[in-house]
DNA sequence: GACTTATATTACTCACGGGTAAGAAAAAGT
DNA sequence: ACTTTTTCTTACCCGTGAGTAATATAAGTC
């Protein structure tokens, strides 16, 4: 796990390093709390009192790990921008068409939604950052919307999907998709997965060519790896 | 529009009734006038004491007209909720199949997402309101997400839908329609009436059996009549 | 004109919660 | 064992904004 040789005990290094994680470690079980928190009650209503409250320790040492409550706010916000920013660029990468493109960004999109993390990126309210890190989210926000007409403006260009309007395409799709953060919630009959299968069908049949339009046919290796995973009801509950 | 015939020009019931009618106009300016400023700023951020000073008087005024700030939203949003049973009472009325009293559905709620009170179904929170008026907005989303899936499931019944699952069909097409509450603003190159369009197309184009798929072919008179018949806010603009 | 009611104002209370100061407790370093 | 640094607690400050009391003013009524 650790890169370095351990061969010095003693070396101030080490320790450093795991004083370093012990403090990140902290400082994460404290994000996971408070979006925890937020998403239950509202940023407004959810008190930092009550966040240190249940990490077992009060108030004021929170501030040992963040600025203000807006900084929590934001860092759990871009925690779950990152997961975004990771399968973008992952499916920039990729070699597939503009419908493929698409297919897995709703996919990969829609299980987001589904995470804690993700919900904040939808849930939480811009207006309660400082300008600065409002400016970023709502770069953000337009760098994800981007991607959706960039790849269905791809899937026009490449001829997997028919001619529509991106803009408006993208809108209707990002809603949809947007909406699971206000829905969802852990322990319903309906699991991530077969959101996230459901959705990439739904959202993207009605834009798909004519032509690529086969029976029952995957257009690209995206769904293959998950080919276990259709169970759209497989409910433990109870 | 008085029942009473006004033969008796001192009579305190005519003046009884235009100072009940003035009052009302105060409360309904109050209510525009406040759920812009939730809109723009967010319920917690905006004051009473702003709302007030739009309105040119003093925040104590305000509670001649309402209990509390709670009180204020709640009417906002059961405005917007008035609308919306309005036109789910006259297309439950009304005489087509399913798909068509799903895109008479769509058409209208996306057209309600862009006006304020509207945009406050789905831009307010629950949580700020009181449990008893939680409990009324938690019943209304409920009675929206059944007459999707009451016409979807008769559209299915009927033919003029292909079978599907109507719970996540709901979803999937509420998600597109609530966000345009969030996206939506006044001026901008989308007018209401083109996004409402374009909506009602797009969301149900997927869910429409091949059989009535024709080449251009509305498939009832959900659009033509709708011309005239479908304002309850009957808006005169321009 | 008196008197009653509705409507508004000024001046205030008060709970709440984010944030800070000072210093204790624990850990790390020497 | 000592200092130093990090982490956390107790005790407090203080701005904010919803809501209220007391009162003035305007309107409607007799």
């Amino acid at each position: 796990m650790d890169g370095r040789p351990a061969n010095d005990q003693t070396s101030p290094w080490m320790t450093f390093e795991n004083r370093r994680r012990a403090r990140d470690e902290k400082r994460e079980a404290v994000l996971r709390t408070a979006v925890q928190l937020f998403l239950e009650q509202g940023y407004h209503r959810a008190t930092l009192n009550e966040v240190a409250e249940r990490l077992n320790i009060t108030k004021p040492a929170l501030y040992n790990y963040f600025r203000s409550k807006e900084d929590i706010l934001f860092e759990c916000w871009a925690l779950g921008q990152e997961q975004v920013d990771g399968f973008i660029a992952a499916i920039d990468g990729s070699r597939q068409n503009g419908l493929g493109k698409l297919r897995a960004l709703v996919h990969s999109y829609a299980e987001t939604m589904a995470t804690d993390f993700g919900a904040s990126l939808v849930r939480f309210d811009p207006r309660d950052l400082s300008p600065a890190n409002a400016r970023t989210v709502r770069a953000a926000k337009r760098g994800i919307d981007q991607s959706f007409r960039r790849y269905i403006t791809e899937g026009i260009a490449d001829g997997s999907i028919k001619p529509c309007d991106p803009k408006m395409a993208a809108f209707a799709i990002a809603g949809s998709l947007n909406w699971i953060g206000h829905w969802y919630q852990r322990g319903g009959e309906l699991t991530p997965d077969a959101i996230a299968d459901d959705f990439a069908e739904r959202l993207t049949e009605g834009l798909a060519a004519a032509t690529s339009k086969r029976p029952a046919g995957r257009t690209s290796a995206t769904k293959t790896k998950k080919s276990t995973a259709k169970a759209p009801t497989s409910r433990k509950k109870k």
